[in-house]
DNA sequence: ATAAATAAGATTAAAATAGTCCTATATAAT
DNA sequence: ATTATATAGGACTATTTTAATCTTATTTAT
């Protein structure tokens, strides 16, 4: 429940890869190599962070990808939404709520509104540095 | 993706609805009619939540179910829990951990406990009541 | 007894997630 | 030019999770 996807956990941890290596470009394989992550799977998620403009993709021998920010300034939110426009904690928030019986009198469709808002608020606060810097992400204040 | 299963959908609004009424014991059946729910899969809930303290049954003609806590007393998070021990955003935070290849080296495991902490945070600041007062909704403080 | 309610196990259906396979295209090096 | 190595992308399959249903048993007020 509320767990994210593997193909965000890939994202995160081939984003934290690129940042941490001095490279001009860093390609899928040498990627999937050291995380252990299946290069198959991983090189789609890397076409949808270059197709994203979260990493910058250079093709041919050579080739690879580097961050288009830096590590700092790329936020977790940025890397959720290169795979999905928003966080939907119920339908009724997201396009297909249409189909939603209660609409307009429900009761959960603004309260829910705000609660996402929060949630997405923490992947804002967050970046791929910070998550090296537990320090850092336990001081973070969030006010409402 | 973060979506809130509609197991938990259901509990709420059901719990949201008991919580309106005047009634001693409301039926699954009550519910599921004015909330335009299937009757089965309600009671699936019905009976989960009950299992867990969250409400308390009364079996037989004439039964139904009750609220244990007040609806302003009665957390988010008690509800989550009720059908799953934590949230976990990535496999390495919960108890299939021991599968995971990364494990002791695993730049997710710290940070991503840190981010579900606060992810938890937010449903243990909300009550069912909560929900149907949205401005107290958007003037709960959260620090960290 | 009967009717109306919850309890619970077993099964099925549908949807989302995860992973693979294959072919095309780009590019640096030889 | 050719080759090796990289990304791009479409199609497909498998797995897992979520949602829903079906059936039978038990409880209890009338």
């Amino acid at each position: 429940m509320l767990k994210l996807p593997k193909k965000v956990e890939y994202a995160i941890l081939a984003l934290q890869y690129i940042a941490e290596q001095d490279e001009f470009l860093v390609s899928t394989k040498e990627i999937s190599n050291h995380l252990k992550l299946s290069f198959e799977f991983l090189s789609k998620v890397m076409q949808v962070l270059n197709k994203n403009g979260i990493i910058q993709s250079q093709q041919g021998t050579k080739g690879g990808y580097k961050l288009v920010l830096q590590a700092n300034e790329l936020k977790l939110i940025d890397v959720i939404r290169a795979f999905e426009e928003n966080i939907n904690l119920v339908d009724c928030t997201g396009e297909n709520s249409i189909e939603c019986i209660r609409l307009d009198n429900c009761s959960l469709r603004k309260p829910m509104l705000i609660l996402q808002g929060k949630i997405e608020r923490i992947f804002y606060e967050t970046s791929i540095a910070d998550l090296s810097d537990h320090s850092k992400l336990l001081n973070i204040k969030l006010e409402y």
